[in-house]
DNA sequence: AATGAATGAGAATTCATTCAT
DNA sequence: AATGAATGAATTCTCATTCAT
């Protein structure tokens, strides 16, 4: 799976097409009840009812549940960090349009679907520890990501001397949830939310004192 | 629910049988448990065993697993709101102090339990329609007394003015959200990661250009 | 239990009339649920909640569910038994009369309690053999005392020679199944049921051809 | 469900999978069970294994036991109905063939399977309320022929002025009843039953007193 | 007489999964 | 590629019952 250079990669390549197409037919699908109810909720047998054919089937493409909801989280941060992975080595732009950049990649990958969180982490412990070890190097890459940009911040001046780690973290969580309350047809586009977060990550809630 | 004094009021009372004592234990138990775990993985079995009884006699205190978790989540909400509560009609101290205070309790209150996020907002689902409305009152309730510190700060000219419940909710989400990496043992401390919230929160991550 | 001449008799005559004053009070209400219900649907715990008390009080006065139904049962059918055993050694009053007679007592013993048939029937096989043969006995001896009328009648030349089994059989039946359908509002009361169930039995359906 | 023309019908035709042939096995075994133990005391176990596979299996067929005793009760109703139906518009026929051809028809649908009365009646309030609609239903249109035999029987002079309601229920109550004395190797054959039962119904017990 | 705590046996049901076809 | 039959392990929950107090 998961190959380096682009999202779209494993299944528009090769001859076989039909596999994969209907593999990724089935990951949609579960993808989006996953989302809606969660991993533990759903069963086998609701993700084939929404492929239109019968539960066994589903081994044809994927060994077991867990695979499944594997690669449904595989493709999905695989997708984030491929549109985010270019800003590690990019020096061209400067630390707060790299940032603004990954906040807007990471709120449209977040809003796509959204109804639940967690997806990632509440799943996490159902792995084999193959699986576990690469799902959390994707997450420690998505960190590093944000990390080495806050970093570089603060080396270029741009950003205040602040604890990289923390704030990577809060800036991440800020986004992951907001997959809790936006609603398509709320007040609020996604592009509004990126914004919004963007502002208050880079300048908190205090009011400018006037010297 | 909400003793009228302290949060540990209604089992200490003495003179009757500490009608609670039995029934908190076994909360306190279940707690633990399902933040380590998740509850789906939990089983009655596991909780009766941490009780050391059988599982049948779960049921002479709680009528089913679901208000067993609804009556953890609700104590620990109650918990965190009777610590915030005050706040809202406390004229008295700034909002800068009473960010400062609500981030504490909040950190604590999460940090407390952890290893786990979204006991409350992943596992709502599973609640009958009556006890759906009681959490998200609860969770409202939460809402309510961060946006109107941050509403006030903005009137008194403390704070910029930001979008509101935006603002909130991503507060909110950094707090909520450390208890995926927090460690006892860790570098920060619950207190060094509520004031790195604070600090995080009030300023952002822009540097402070001199005029 | 069950004393040979009177129905009364048990709870009424001694001294330690509580006990078995309180016995008998829950009776009434076990015999009104598993009436309602029936014998397997009501828990201990619904018998003890109608009495006020707790399930394991139930104990104090019986052994278990089983004799409880057991002690239900035989008291029904010893007020039924013995508002009809006169009816065998009497020779002043015919048999249409006789017949009439305990239709009437056991229209009025099955209507008293009703919404359910087969308390006896149905529920037989739980008890223990001993218990099956007591229940069983007072059953024949209903069966007995009706065909015993049937039978005087026929050799009074009153009744045809009919199958005396078949048709005290059918007689029984008829009158069990009322509390079916009956309703103390319905279009019928008691009396009027168990004229019409005699003049059926009587007359069958035909019509007299005059000759 | 009733097959249009013969009660065999559905499950002999071939070509396809004999879609019912599994799950009538099953009914068939089931419909004993209950029969001999009642509903409550059958467990889901117990049929398995009559059929010869674990319970789980069962669940692939009926969704629960409910259903499997529902599809009991109906295929029996139905064959019961569907050999009766014709009655009502048969004008050729008089009233007392048409009673003496409801009463075999039931008396044989009775003593098929026996040992248990009220698998209808006592069991009927374990359904939702959907199926003891179409149950009571099933019922009602029991009555309803039968009434109209006996209404049609007073109109043409060959029965009395009786209550038709009330003797509707009388011999439909003598007929379901055999069910409790029944025995294939008894002193009766269904026949004889049915025909006393016949003879019953339309003379009544008194002798022809001769003018 | 009454109860609270506890239990053990079992019930229905769920569900991922296998496998022959 | 697709399915129907079957399974086994687990899980929640029920309930009569016991027993010390």
């Amino acid at each position: 799976m998961t190959p380096p250079e682009s999202c779209w990669g494993s299944e528009v390549i090769m001859g076989r097409k039909q596999i994969t197409s209907k593999k990724s037919k089935i990951l949609a699908k579960a993808r989006k009840l996953f989302w809606e109810k969660g991993y533990q909720k759903i069963t086998m047998r609701d993700i084939a009812r929404a492929c239109g054919f019968e539960p066994s089937n589903l081994y044809n493409y994927f060994p077991n549940k867990e695979t499944l909801l594997y690669e449904v989280i595989m493709e999905e941060m695989d997708l984030l960090l491929s549109s985010i992975r270019q800003l590690e080595y990019d020096r061209k732009t400067g630390p707060v349009e790299q940032l603004q950049s990954l906040i807007r990649s990471h709120v449209d990958s977040t809003l796509r679907y959204r109804q639940r969180i967690g997806l990632f982490e509440s799943e996490l412990r159902h792995f084999s520890s193959a699986k576990q070890k690469m799902l959390l190097a994707m997450g420690r890459e998505y960190d590093q990501i944000l990390q080495r940009i806050i970093r570089r911040g603060i080396e270029t001046g741009d950003f205040a001397e602040v604890d990289v780690k923390l704030t990577g973290y809060s800036i991440a969580s800020m986004i992951v949830r907001t997959g809790l309350w936006y609603s398509p047809r709320g007040r609020l586009s996604r592009n509004e939310i990126a914004d919004g977060l963007l502002k208050f990550a880079l300048h908190g809630i205090l009011a400018k004192k006037p010297e």
